[in-house]
RNA sequence: GGGCGGUUGGCUCAGCGGGAGAGCGCUGCCUUCACACGGCAGAGGUCACUGGUUCGAUCCCAGUACCGCCCA
């Protein structure tokens, strides 16, 4: 049975074959007409142009976990798989291609284009789904969907015509985040901001009255060929007389540029006088409305100069920055320059280029409306963030929410269902493609040419995946689903948007749970990048040291809701781990031959079985606690400790000394281990697992397990008493340079525990390497023996045969005394304080006398050994 | 500027009102019949700083410093 096992875990030709049995046995598939209460999680979609990352199999791995746990929990669960089209990072990718083509997307035209994507979507769209794979994810792939497939593509349309038809949707003409490279709107959300070097330069608008000037301050000097007058703050003494004047455009003479007051400019900011560019700033653009300013344009799709910037049309924004400084300075209009000047620019999320606030036509969702039942659900707790203080991030944000731009002007993605009549003017949006118009049944439509952000897509995957707006058997068992696994960086990106959608449409949240986990760092704690160099590939570690190794890391390090740093050394010690568990499994198997034998009736079983079992209770008790509160990293720390430093460590070794009476305690914690290290390690489980329970079945449907009232108390603190028992001989001889295996005769002055220990006594001599152990009343002379007292009081002594070195002796026993007078002095000086006795809780009183009468005694045990030791 | 989080042994992190914990690393010993991806034993910390609350503070409160993140 045991013959097939290597001594080291090997785990290549496991994970493939387990994977590839799981999928042929149809075991990730979930049933909507269960009879069971369904679990349900939904994977966050990861780009279609993806590959799988540490995040991901961060993630992946606390997924799988849940399905699988809710899975041997008896819970019908689905874990549903998918891929999101990523608009602008996939058409990125596929324009990127044409250029090597020495073509362009332009070139080929719309509908090319987009047959294109498609073509390279099949190609490698499933690249991300064979790593998932490989990682082990047990998801329902009969269910996998593709934000952009058939059905997920009505469903977009049902929601955007309902909110259109609704009020919710309108088109307007506003300063938006324009991304010149990708040449498309963004929304707010999209763009990161950042800290970079810049200049500040102060400079002049002569009045044209010729009665003077006026100082303002920019970091976007370009952005003066469109303005078009200047604010000062109504309350400003200094610009007071000022207001109602007009000043002089340097390059635009005939322009009208009055100096107005507004609320809304910063007293602080510069000369606390604003140039006011309501074309290419967002508050100017607020205060340029309210004041009835001209708004000017003055780039182009590409953030270059247009025919509104005179002669400096042609020049990108940069060289147009420069230009303009160099000619306004020789006209003395320049007052200062400082430089650098750090400030926050926006990026494109997607490309990193700055973005450009810029005047443009887009559509827009109002959001107001739909944040408010947002809102409600977390108050009226029907819907809780772990760790809770990710709900007050989420509240804020959906207490200041701004309307949403969701038109991108991209080729890839969900057309916007909206069309124009040319002849009556009509705007109107449609669930079918429309010839005619609706309101004048004349053909002279066309449809609007922008596509969807992808998030508005991605906002609908919890319900649109399991059907809607059809009324599916999925649909109605598994929605709302169980928990959403996440990182922080999307709650406001995809999460807030979800509860939003799901609430208005479903009547229902989207997911009773928000699970948010940490962004995962390298060995430095810097956000792993492909510029920075720092990446550690999943796949990578997955080949070296295992896909079970991985995924342990992880869960090891996840602590909900905090950043977590991995690095390769991480992931080799939790290989190392698999490999004890392997080998502790070789171990047991091959001792218990063809048999499994039950667990006998509590009374036969002994003080080490007993002990182990509680443990065991214990532990189960404890993960069960954390895995509730998602705390996994907790979790695992507690399998591990039980499992390598009490299993493996003492009661392996105990079950040397009476191998067919340990047998059935073997069985019976093995098999636990296995069941509940399952759904983090599944492969290594599933292997070990056939060969303990042949013909059981797979893992996957075995039963979660479950404490069984076995902690005992009492016998934890008798093996603690003889752990430090065996420790403390270990730790004499090594003092006096015996070899550890050379047995050695000993006496114990146990006391109270006299008859625990001389039921030990054979445990202790094997694990301690003793030739035989005597209990006895009282220590005999020193000579020649080494001697301790344990924590709990019990001496010992290890005859030596006059090998001792009394110095080595005498420096331990001192040692120990020093502590231990320290501990007496600690407790005594608690206890001699009145008004310690008098207000701490009764037992924490009683509990300092006990330990202070415990040490007293345990320092009269130690100054006889000195005594007897002649110093 | 607003908000959140962090600061515990060399490293990574738990703990969070009553005797400072783990893993790794380190030191010494050990090729002991599951495992050298190992075993045994050990060293190592004024729990960032300053105040406050308390009989008692690493833990609660206030402030300071530094680091990180989110939002503007």
């Amino acid at each position: 049975m045991t013959d097939g096992l290597p001594k080291a875990y090997q785990p290549e030709d496991i994970e493939r074959r387990w994977y590839e049995e799981w999928e042929k046995a149809d075991l990730f598939r979930a049933d909507s007409s269960s009879a069971q209460s369904p679990y349900t999680i939904v994977l966050p979609p990861p780009n279609v142009t993806g590959a799988l990352h540490m995040g991901h199999a961060l993630g992946h791995t606390l997924m799988d976990a849940l399905t699988r746990r809710a899975r041997m929990q008896g819970q019908e669960a689905l874990w549903l798989p998918g891929t999101d089209h990523a608009g602008i990072a996939t058409q990125n990718v596929v324009e990127r291609e044409l250029k090597k083509e020495g073509t362009d997307r332009h070139q080929l035209g719309r509908d090319a284009f987009v047959q294109r994507v498609w073509e390279w979507k099949h190609e490698y769209g499933g690249r991300i789904l064979d790593q998932m794979r490989q990682l082990g994810d047990a998801c329902d792939w009969t269910r996998e969907r593709f934000t952009m497939d058939e059905g997920l593509s009505r469903a977009v349309r049902a929601v955007f015509v309902r909110w259109f038809d609704d009020g919710l949707i309108y088109r307007g003409n506003r300063i938006i985040n324009w991304c010149p490279r990708c040449e498309t709107a963004l929304s707010d959300i999209e763009v990161e901001h950042e800290d970079v070097p810049g200049e500040l330069v102060t400079f002049r608008y002569e009045l044209a009255d010729g009665t003077g000037s006026i100082a303002v301050a920019t970091t976007r000097m370009e952005t003066m060929l469109g303005d078009t007058g200047i604010f000062v703050h109504p309350d400003d003494e200094r610009y007071r007389d000022l207001v109602g004047k007009r000043v002089r455009h340097p390059f635009f003479p005939e322009r009208d540029m009055p100096i107005v007051a507004d609320e809304g400019v910063d007293l602080e900011f510069g000369t606390g006088a604003v140039k006011a560019t309501p074309a290419h700033d967002p508050l100017d653009f607020e205060m340029g409305e309210r004041q009835g300013l001209e708004k000017i344009n003055i780039f182009n799709g590409t953030a270059h100069v247009n025919e509104n910037g005179g002669r400096f049309q042609g020049l990108d924004r940069y060289e147009a920055r420069r230009a303009v400084l160099e000619e306004l300075d020789p006209l003395g209009l320049v007052d200062a320059v400082e430089r650098p000047y750090v400030h926050s620019v926006g990026h494109c999320y997607r490309c990193h280029t700055e973005v450009e606030p810029w005047l443009s036509l887009q559509w827009f969702v109002r959001m107001e409306p739909l944040a408010k039942p947002a809102m409600n659900v977390v108050r009226e707790g029907r819907m809780r963030f772990e760790p809770k203080r990710f709900e007050k991030s989420y509240m804020d944000w959906l207490a200041n929410i701004r309307d949403w731009c969701i038109s991108r002007q991209i080729w890839w993605g969900h057309r916007i269902p909206v069309w124009y009549c040319d002849d009556c003017d009509a705007v109107f949006a449609s669930m079918e493609d429309a010839d005619v118009c609706e309101k004048c049944s004349s053909s002279n439509v066309r449809q609007d040419t922008d596509v969807l952000d992808t998030w508005f897509s991605s906002q609908l995957w919890p319900f649109s995946t399991l059907g809607w707006p059809d009324e599916t058997a999925d649909l109605d068992f598994f929605y709302p689903t169980s928990v959403m696994v996440t990182g922080y960086e999307i709650l406001y990106l995809w999460v807030a948007r979800m509860v939003m959608s799901g609430l208005y449409f479903m009547k229902d949240v989207p997911f009773q749970d928000v699970f948010i986990h940490g962004i995962v760092r390298d060995g430095e704690g810097k956000k792993m990048s492909k510029s920075l160099g720092n990446v550690i590939d999943p796949l990578d570690m997955i080949s070296r040291y295992g896909a079970d190794a991985l995924r342990f890391s992880l869960a090891f390090a996840s602590i909900p809701g905090n950043d977590m740093k991995v690095s390769e050394e991480r992931i080799q010690d939790s290989r190392n781990f698999a490999n004890k568990l392997w080998n502790a499994s070789r171990f047991v198997l091959s001792s218990l031959g063809e048999a499994r034998p039950e667990l006998p009736s509590p009374e036969a079983l002994s003080i080490e079985d007993r002990w182990i079992l509680s443990r065991l209770d214990h532990t189960l008790t404890e993960v069960e606690s954390q895995l509730s509160v998602y705390n996994f990293g907790e979790a695992m720390r507690d399998l591990y400790r039980f499992i390598w430093s009490e299993f493996c460590d003492w009661y392996i070794e105990l079950s040397k000394l009476r191998p067919e009476a340990a047998a059935p305690v073997l069985v019976q914690v093995l098999d636990r281990i296995l069941r509940v290290l399952h759904p983090v390690m599944p492969f290594i489980t599933e292997e070990l697992w056939q060969r303990l329970r042949p013909g059981a079945g797979s893992i996957m449907r075995a039963e979660w397990p479950q404490p069984t009232d076995r902690r005992d108390l009492g016998v934890e603190e008798l093996m603690e008493r003889v752990q430090d028992v065996v420790t403390s001989i270990r730790r004499l001889k090594i003092e006096q340079g015996i070899p550890q295996g050379k047995r050695v005769p000993a006496a114990l002055v146990a006391g109270e525990f006299e008859a625990e220990m001389e039921a030990m006594s054979d445990s202790i001599e094997a694990l301690a390497r003793l030739d035989g152990l005597s209990l006895v009343d009282g220590l005999p002379p020193a000579g020649g023996a080494a001697r301790s007292v344990t924590a709990a009081g019990i001496e010992i002594s290890i005859d030596l045969g006059g090998l001792v070195d009394p110095e080595v002796e005498r420096k331990r026993l001192q040692d120990k005394l020093a502590e231990v007078e320290a501990e007496i002095r600690r407790a005594d000086g608690k206890l001699r304080n009145d008004s310690f006795v008098a207000k701490a809780p009764e037992a924490v009183v009683a509990k300092e006398r006990v330990k202070l009468e415990e040490h007293q005694q345990t320092r009269a045990k130690l100054q006889s050994q000195l005594e007897a030791l002649g110093g």
